[in-house]
DNA sequence: TTGTATGCGTTATCAA
DNA sequence: TTGATAACGCATACAA
């Protein structure tokens, strides 16, 4: 009956060894022994669970405790550095609250009934691949959800909101109840708009994710209002998936339109206004000097094209704390802490004045 | 004694609704009852388990036996778009086997003693920050490891290894008998080595990645073998970190050096290249005119920069596809295949025939 | 063909 | 203070 020297030392091999009781074990492993065990004891139990390398089972555990305390971080499959720093925040605040994060990269899944048929086309031949949603048994695994708006629609269409839900840039009112937490982009469009106008552009034209998602609603809205708001100003939109080369074509479209050409060019986000540049470039305009160009994200790409771009920082690390302790709120029954997260506009080469003002 | 209407209905709760044993609900939603169960009864608990949304506890079935048929896909920190790629290969093979994948962006740890100032420098205060480890209890969690080398070597020093593990792109030799998967990255080097040497440069700059792993000290010591090969060739080396900035420092610093000036950079990987650049502009070189640049992954980014970089292509996804079917295969007590997987020279605008040639 | 019984390793309740 | 003992939900060996 002796433990086979081939398998892992459970509580109870500890327990022997330490010559107490299992619970004992439990009980000084899991520090709730203030009082109910003595020093001495509690001593040779670690000591003994040291010596035999023991390590709980989680497996065991969760099933006792019905909770796994671990969450579920949902982002876009083509994802950038900026998930990256979104992980590293919530998985940081995770961590002092004893929780895990697991990283789900949406695959394809960018909102719903979106075929893209360029991605679709482009890239290895499509493999039947069913990554399978891990929503499947996802509420005995898994505590909560933080979801990425990009991924979102997806997500509920699916599933998921069985599970306590955290949304990260989606729309605060049509989220079924779930709890949301935004930057500020339209505040970001807005000071970029404001720059804009303050360089003297009057006609821009808004490059735009072709992806149905609040964000970039939101951000369309916000862009044709501050324009409005200003007498004189001329708006024209231009759509395209978020790759360099759709960025590319589209903008070239767009310029190449008959009527008097944009004096600048804002992005929904940093790759589309790296396709912009190659529009440019092949055109024959200069950034800034012909036309001026604006990004959302402030990748590490931003900085990677020349010029570098104008673009609007997004704190992804905070982004990823707030939208944790969002859910962290929501697990305990309290209201998640409101309000935006600021973002800040980050001029650099690729604005300048407008052409003809 | 009836099932609480709030909580998650169990297999023992679907036996009571179809009026059968709680072990026949197992049998039939593990498809293990080819001859066991009637067709009849099957029907009578699926259309039960159907009514009652059931889903298995994992937690239950993780305890029960003894695995989880879940592994760990450790990748850097600083995760660019190449380990998308890399998860959707794994998740792709791993769930054709009834495998899931749960990604690990290894914090910071890129090789072991490595504080790179520069990176602790840079970006917002470093809070007090123990992502913790998911080796604690992994060897209950977690069936085995695939592990990025860029993060295998803290992952070694710090546990991991008890698991059956696969290293990505690693020493065959120095992974300590853990199976390893590799991109033929030599082939990569010599390709673009060929590529120059045929334009007629001879005098190339290295601007290598400032990080102590295998991969990287194989792509310096392929360059400079073949260009060895070849009387009159001169190889200079910079090395940086992985970052924009930083590579344009090298960069600018190595080339304004005295003496001869390289006709070719040759870039560990894209973002090198990206920052290469940026200094080769400021210091009114044109690319490929006066020098030539070559990069290594083929990154979005080598298509966003101007002129496009030649560079390498990753197949990211077979990559990440060969990793788990080797994982399956030591899981599973078989040799995993051989064969590094080949890598492809991509030709852009960003070289050209050597200036001097 | 079906149902009964057991154990996976924990935590937590209760008596000693 | 401690040590039995009972679940948690599932899969399976075994008995009916």
């Amino acid at each position: 009956m002796a433990r086979s020297s081939s398998t892992r030392p459970t509580s109870r091999d500890v327990a022997q060894a330490a010559g107490v009781s299992q619970a004992a074990v439990s009980l000084v492993l899991g520090d709730k022994w203030r009082g109910r065990v003595s020093e001495t004891t509690a001593e040779r139990v670690r000591e003994a669970a040291r010596a035999l390398g023991y390590r709980p089972n989680l497996a065991a555990r969760n099933l006792r405790l019905g909770s796994t305390r671990t969450v579920l971080l949902v982002v876009p499959a083509l994802t950038t550095e900026f998930f990256a720093g979104v992980y590293t925040g919530a998985a940081r605040v995770a961590a002092t609250h004893g929780f895990g994060v697991v990283l789900y990269p949406s695959p394809e899944g960018v909102g719903p009934a979106h075929p893209s048929p360029t991605t679709a086309l482009k890239g290895r031949p499509l493999r039947a691949a069913p990554i399978p949603d891990p929503f499947a048994s996802a509420e005995a695994a898994l505590d909560g959800v933080i979801a990425s708006s990009m991924a979102a629609d997806a997500l509920t269409a699916i599933r998921g909101d069985q599970l306590p839900l955290v949304m990260l840039d989606s729309d605060p009112h049509g989220s079924l109840g779930a709890a949301t937490v935004n930057l500020d982009i339209a505040d970001g469009v807005r000071q970029v708009a404001e720059h804009l106008l303050a360089l003297g552009h009057r006609h821009v034209l808004h490059l735009a994710a072709d992806i149905p998602s609040w964000t970039f609603r939101a951000r369309a809205r916000e862009l044709a209002d501050r324009l409005a708001a200003v007498p004189g100003t001329r708006l024209r939109t231009a759509t395209a998936p978020i790759t360099i080369d759709d960025a590319r074509a589209a903008t070239e479209t767009a310029l190449t339109a008959p009527g008097p050409r944009p004096t600048a060019v804002v992005c929904d986000d940093d790759k589309l206004a790296a396709g912009a540049y190659k529009a440019l470039r092949r055109l024959g305009l200069r950034v800034p000097d012909d036309i001026s160009v604006t990004g959302l994200d402030d990748l590490a790409l931003a900085t990677a094209i020349d010029p570098e771009l104008t673009t609007v920082r997004l704190d992804a690390e905070l982004f990823g704390e707030r939208g944790m302790e969002a859910l962290l709120a929501v697990l305990d029954g309290r209201a998640p802490a409101g309000g935006d997260i600021p973002v800040q506009l980050v001029v650099r080469g690729s604005t300048g004045p407008a052409r003809d003002a």
